[in-house]
DNA sequence: GGTTACTTTGCAACACAGTTGCAAAAAATG
DNA sequence: CATTTTTTGCAACTGTGTTGCAAAGTAACC
C-alpha cells in the first residue's frame, strides 16, 4: 500500500498542497464522495474550481473512479489495484443506501458477466444496487 | 397496447397538453431521453417547470423511470410491462455508446443475480454498459 | 351549461454541479 | 536563482433541477 506522495508521484502528478489534502480525504474514507463531501471539509482552504481541477486530474491519472449515483450528484472513489491503470478493468458494484445515502464500493462482489446482443461492444460495466445496508436497519 | 390517452388514466394522471405531448415523445423515441431531449422538442410550447414537474408526476406513478448515466445528466425511458406498478421490479440493464451517446434499455437481457455480503439488502438493480452500439461500428 | 373544488401551469427566483479564461502564485528543472 | 511549466484563485458562465405564488386549466357535480 502506497503512501499519499507515493501515490501522486505513481500517477504522474506534481505533489501540491490542494492534491494533498484531497487524496488524505479519501484515502480516509470508507465510501464514495461526492463533491460536496469534499467541498465541506476543505471550502476554507482552497477554491471550488481548484477542487473540481483536482478531482478531474485525479480521474484522468486513474487515481480515482466515477461512482454512478441515482440522480443525485456523482460520486468519486479510490480506485484499488484491480482498477489501475494497466489492468484497468474498471468494472465496479457499488451499493448506494437509500437510508444513509452512502455509496460503498463492494470489493468482494464480483461483476456478472453479461450476454449482450450481436453487435454491443462493452468497454466498461458499472451495477449499482440500491437497498439497505448493514449499519441501517 | 395502451393508447396514449390510456396510458394516463391507467397511472391516475389527468390529460394535459404537456402530459400529452411529453409522453408521446417517449413513446415515439426508441432510446431514453435527457431532460434536454425533451426540452428541443417542446419549449416553445411548454415552460422548463412544466418539463420538470410532468417528468417527476411520470416517475412517481410509474410511466417513466430513471436511466442513470456516466457522469452526463440523469436519463428517462418508458416502463414497459416488467417494470409496473404491481411487478415492480425496476431491475434494468442499459447499454450507453460511449461514441454516439444514446442510452437503451435492453429488455432481452436479463440482470444477474449479484450475491451481497451478509447485512445488505438490495431493493433495486441497475446495470450500465458503456461501449459501443451496432450503429456506431 | 355553469359553478365549484382541486390540479396544473408559467413566471421569477433560487440552489447546486460543473466549466472556462486569464493573470498571479507555486513547482520542477537546469 | 532564473526559467519554464503547471497549478491556483477569481470572476463569470452554462446547465440541471427545485420552490412559491398567482393565474389558468381540468374534472365533477348540480
Amino acid at each position: 500500500m502506497p503512501t499519499l506522495p507515493e501515490l501522486l508521484r505513481d500517477h504522474k502528478l506534481r505533489t501540491t498542497s490542494s492534491r494533498s489534502g484531497i487524496l488524505g480525504i479519501f484515502m480516509k474514507s470508507t465510501h464514495a464522495l461526492s463533491y460536496s463531501d469534499i467541498e465541506k471539509e476543505v471550502s476554507s482552504m482552497f477554491d471550488r474550481v481548484t477542487v473540481y481541477r483536482t478531482l478531474k486530474s485525479f480521474l484522468e491519472r486513474g487515481v480515482i473512479h466515477k461512482v454512478l449515483d441515482d440522480g443525485g450528484a456523482l460520486k468519486y472513489a479510490l480506485c484499488n489495484e484491480h482498477c489501475q491503470e494497466e489492468a484497468h478493468h474498471h468494472d465496479h458494484v457499488h451499493f448506494k443506501c437509500t437510508q444513509c445515502g452512502e455509496t460503498n464500493c463492494l470489493e468482494e462482489v464480483e461483476v456478472p458477466g453479461v450476454k449482450l446482443p450481436k453487435g454491443y461492444i462493452s468497454e466498461e460495466v458499472n451495477l449499482l444496487i440500491r437497498g439497505t445496508c448493514q449499519k441501517c436497519q
